[in-house]
DNA sequence: ACTTTTGAGGAACGGTCGTTCTTGACTGAT
DNA sequence: ATCAGTCAAGAACGACCGTTCCTCAAAAGT
């Protein structure tokens, strides 16, 4: 009984995936979420209950649609340089800001991206067959990559010099 | 003539630094600033203009006193453990929010920042005979680390790699 | 057809944001 | 002693923040 929604849940989460993984949270007000994904105040706060609860949701969201299959598709890889393309090229901006802005100040965002990041690297581990700590090596080397926009191909540098270590 | 000035600008900077480098630049209020600082707010906008002015000061401040020296310090590092140790080491808080936060919405933050990194890149280029290519792979990679909190010392781990590869 | 439930729509809330204004105290120069 | 200029102190500003309330339209169950 009632009414059904106008607006497409799934589309809206992966609409917030954006936003939020484009400017900060605090750079994203209700108002432009609002306008953006086209749900009413209303209805956004029915759904999702707070502002924080849309980011948490919209983060895990993240991590299920792209971290975790990176995280499988690097199981796939034999060589550090694969790995480290796979990593580089993945979408990662809100992974990377919520590590940087938000897991400071929310310990449950702090957790969510702590347990991505785990994943992340027991995938490179298992696939390369290197310890976990090169393993997380290797994926803050691509965190610190994509914060800087991977200027001249720095990644595939840095794959080439680490190549005959495996 | 006039009334002596109660604070001492250098200082009211540092902290400022500590601060914008601990939350983000949202995260931190203006009240926070004039409690934090001991600068009553009319001082504060009169010495430095506004929240950005002040933040873009204590971002140079923060390139000068904690990035500049990093980079003479690589000067005189022969290996790569070496040069990576030095930069996990330092302190980089501001450097990595303002990268991450700030630089995709304020292009004369996202200025800074590029340029700081670039000089960071070359004193590596510089000191380990290296191409700039690979020594801003370095330089991300300890960002990277630095941005998960160096668990375990996954710094030494892939500096450990890195060091045969000079 | 009527009731009931739910979402849409928009105004409005108190609070906090960055910023400015007004007032008075202090200090160096005349 | 007086004046001029700077700083301190705190109230106050409009704008915007996240959130809630109230009302009406739409659709499912009886």
């Amino acid at each position: 009984m009632g009414r059904r929604r106008a607006f497409d849940e799934d589309e809206v989460v992966r609409a917030a995936v954006e936003l939020f993984g484009g400017r900060a949270y605090d750079g994203v007000s209700i108002d432009e979420l609002v306008v953006h994904l086209g749900v009413h105040r209303n209805s956004l706060y029915k759904t999702f209950g707070s502002k924080r609860g849309l980011y948490l949701i919209a983060l895990r969201r993240h991590l299920a649609d792209d971290v975790r299959p990176l995280a499988e598709a690097l199981a796939a890889a034999t060589d550090a340089a694969t790995a480290l393309r796979l990593v580089t090229a993945a979408d990662l901006g809100l992974l990377l800001l919520a590590a940087a802005e938000r897991a400071p100040a929310d310990e449950e965002v702090a957790a969510e991206v702590a347990a991505a990041l785990a994943a992340v690297d027991q995938a490179i581990a298992d696939a390369l067959g290197i310890s976990t700590a090169l393993a997380a090596a290797l994926t803050a080397a691509a965190l610190g990559i994509r914060l800087r926009g991977d200027p001249d191909g720095v990644g595939t540098a840095l794959a080439r010099h680490l190549d005959p270590l495996d």
